[in-house]
DNA sequence: CGTATTATTGATTTGTCTCAAAAAGTGTGG
DNA sequence: CCACACTTTTTGAGACAAATCAATAATACG
């Protein structure tokens, strides 16, 4: 069984009573899943909510015809499928980790209830909720306005966390065909963007790590038609 | 001043109490605009929450370039800048009229004070919310994986709520290149794009107007890349 | 080590944007 | 009702971005 600590370590349910934790407790599973691990689908039932200890899981979304969308890129310490509260609809998505995942799962009914006696919960999903329909926003607008290789400038900005503005050193988090996937483009588009990028912006590529001289240099090529000075506000997962 | 029931017709204030209701009543301004006013954009001060009673309104993003991208067209019994209630933080979109509207203006701080009061509030703001970022991420897939006819095709499939199947007459809502835009691409693409698409699927074009033969044939030419079947589930907005 | 996976490169095609100009539609005042 | 100006839409030619298909190179892995 999961311990209190765990299930408190839940953002959202950070502010439970003992009791509201101890029923989540009993009814909380532990999952570890290895890389490429498909965990979830729509269409299962019953329908759970998810939240991420360690790893990563990518939400896509298939066609008939096989070509795959990928909706979100989730890590460390956060949730999804939290919208099943309200739906036992069908949602079209499929999840599959990136890397060495361990997952708590919870029965959405449980989820459900305990949001239901606390509306403070119902508050904090709200927000969270916000945010993601912000980041959904900009992703759209970029998709429009932006070309390949600022869009992978724009995500670099956002993994680069990093203080210093000069000389960074960065690592793609996953592999390139799953980052251009991710950012609306095929793989080859990926290669030869990320190339165009690194020769006008100064960066050194070596596999999956990048040498940045001056991450200004990145910001100005690739904020040139944003309607938002970078970062934005309310990116609620990184990529 | 407005009446109660005016208050009460917006969904999420349903189910207030009198004194609730009074309240917002209260504090609540009716406005007239006509075409093409610009009303709001985001770094006004104080904060509102916007309904739209009649009339249609465009958010967009305009960025330093001069080029816009519209996030969503809202019309009658929609309401927008609810995620105010958490953050005073600049987010970059303006609105502008595009027919004269009626709308009631809610200051951010009163709607806030009730939806503290009434949890009921925040679940269906959640719900609606939901809605809104599956909404998102399909305009998301869309961008991605469909071409400009494939886009105008689900926009009509959309807009077209007849019961039968065969022989519809549709007109288009908004100008052009507003619709263009919307969809996220110019005006041009727009003009050639829907041409394309009036021979593919049997539409004859007058205008603004449409003569749909079938139906069925827009949907087998749009939703041959789709992930989900026609119609989506949860759309908030007609478009 | 060889095999499978992932990434890059090249040549070509497709889709969309851009800029310019013409055409169609709308509204106004004489 | 027409002439005029103004806006919106369409059309054309050309440039550019990204997808596609195919082949090669690099990397990871048992």
């Amino acid at each position: 069984m999961l311990s209190k600590q765990a299930i408190s370590s839940i953002a959202i349910f950070k502010d439970l009573t003992t009791k509201q934790l101890t029923y989540l407790q009993k009814i909380a599973k532990i999952h570890h899943y290895k890389k490429g691990a498909l965990f979830f689908n729509s269409s299962q039932f019953p329908k759970k909510f998810f939240y991420i200890l360690t790893g990563a899981v990518k939400l896509f979304r298939e066609s008939l015809d096989g070509s795959e969308v990928i909706i979100s890129i989730l890590d460390n310490r956060h949730y999804f499928a939290e919208s099943f509260i309200f739906s036992t609809a069908e949602t079209p998505y499929q999840a599959k980790t990136l890397v060495p995942t361990q997952l708590i799962t919870l029965p959405i009914k449980g989820v459900k209830k305990i949001i239901y006696e606390n509306s403070q919960i119902a508050l904090m999903l709200l927000k969270d909720s916000f945010k993601v329909r912000q980041q959904l926003i900009q992703e759209n607008e970029h998709l429009i306005i932006q070309t390949a290789d600022q869009r992978i400038g724009y995500f670099l900005l956002k993994i680069c966390n990093s203080k210093n503005k000069k000389n960074v050193q960065l690592r793609l988090p996953y592999e390139k065909n799953i980052l251009a996937s991710r950012l609306g483009m095929k793989a080859e588009t990926f290669s030869r963007a990320l190339l165009k990028l690194s020769k006008r912006c100064h960066i050194q590529l070596k596999g999956n790590l990048l040498f940045i001289s001056n991450i200004e240099e990145i910001k100005l090529y690739v904020c040139q038609k944003c309607s938002q000075r970078f970062p934005s506000v309310g990116a609620i997962s990184k990529i």
